[in-house]
DNA sequence: CGAATCTCAGGCGAACTGATATGC
DNA sequence: CGCATATCAGTTGGCCTGAGATTC
């Protein structure tokens, strides 16, 4: 029988194992696993705000700001003012940014491959919602 | 349809959720979710080696070492020379770690209790094995 | 000898707190 | 004004590499 004690080690252990995994295979080009993401996050839609990657990437402000800079000096990304918006940023990924993001999703498909061969196409589904209820459960929608 | 990406990004706002949650709950007695994890494994077997910990917390010895000189520090636990095997070190809780934790356990049982009521049984246990699942597909069992 | 366990030195990405500037 | 967005300064815990000591 699991108990939520067990939930929480299992997922623990799965995020950790996952996240190793995935750095292995980005280390050679010098890219985190969580700059990967942002990468990833800025293909799906170009001149987003960091304050919308920080929702995105379930991160905050500081740290995001601080990995943009990073991938900034690295000539990845660019943060121009927002049009509309004098506080925002618009962040947006340089070609070569979006060069860096195409070879490492190639170096890291094999990874994926074995998510999702290790589950059917409903197991995934399944194991996708579970995970989106264990962050409704996790947010501040009560107390404690 | 969840591809290997959406497993992976989901996977990472999961543990992300989780984890604020419990630093939240443990904050106040400056112990942080992965010590209190440490001490779980101590309460499940006392006088355990570090190895034997990097394997269960899914760590490495530098960062197991490090937690263990924290907790040491402040009186939870000893780390006293293995009595077959000079090499290892035998860590244990003291009473007041013991004390320690069951408070800590008891201050995070509204999250716990979250995460169970969050599944069925039958759910929470497919929940776990497919995170199992996960923490196989990512080890080295192949290559990339 | 090699292998396992732990220790030490050091670096680093990421998460966090708290304060501040600026524009909505 | 309050509120949101971003910035800056500084701290921390945890992960990592690489080296070395000790013991099996």
């Amino acid at each position: 029988m699991a108990s939520g004690h067990d939930i929480a080690m299992a997922l623990r252990a799965a995020y950790w194992a996952m996240h190793r995994r995935t750095e292995a295979s980005l280390r050679e080009r010098g890219i985190t696993a969580d700059q990967f993401v942002l990468l990833f996050l800025l293909t799906e839609q170009d001149g987003i705000t960091q304050q919308e990657l920080v929702r995105r990437a379930s991160s905050d402000a500081n740290t995001i700001r601080a990995m943009l800079v990073i991938l900034e000096k690295r000539g990845l990304v660019t943060r121009e003012r927002h049009p509309t918006d004098g506080r925002a940023r618009s962040v947006a990924l340089t070609r070569k940014g979006r060069e860096t993001y195409e070879k490492l999703w190639a170096q890291s498909e094999p990874l994926r491959e074995r998510l999702r061969t290790g589950f059917g196409a409903r197991e995934a589904q399944t194991l996708v919602k579970f995970l989106a209820r264990i962050v409704l459960e996790c947010e501040d929608n009560g107390r404690d």
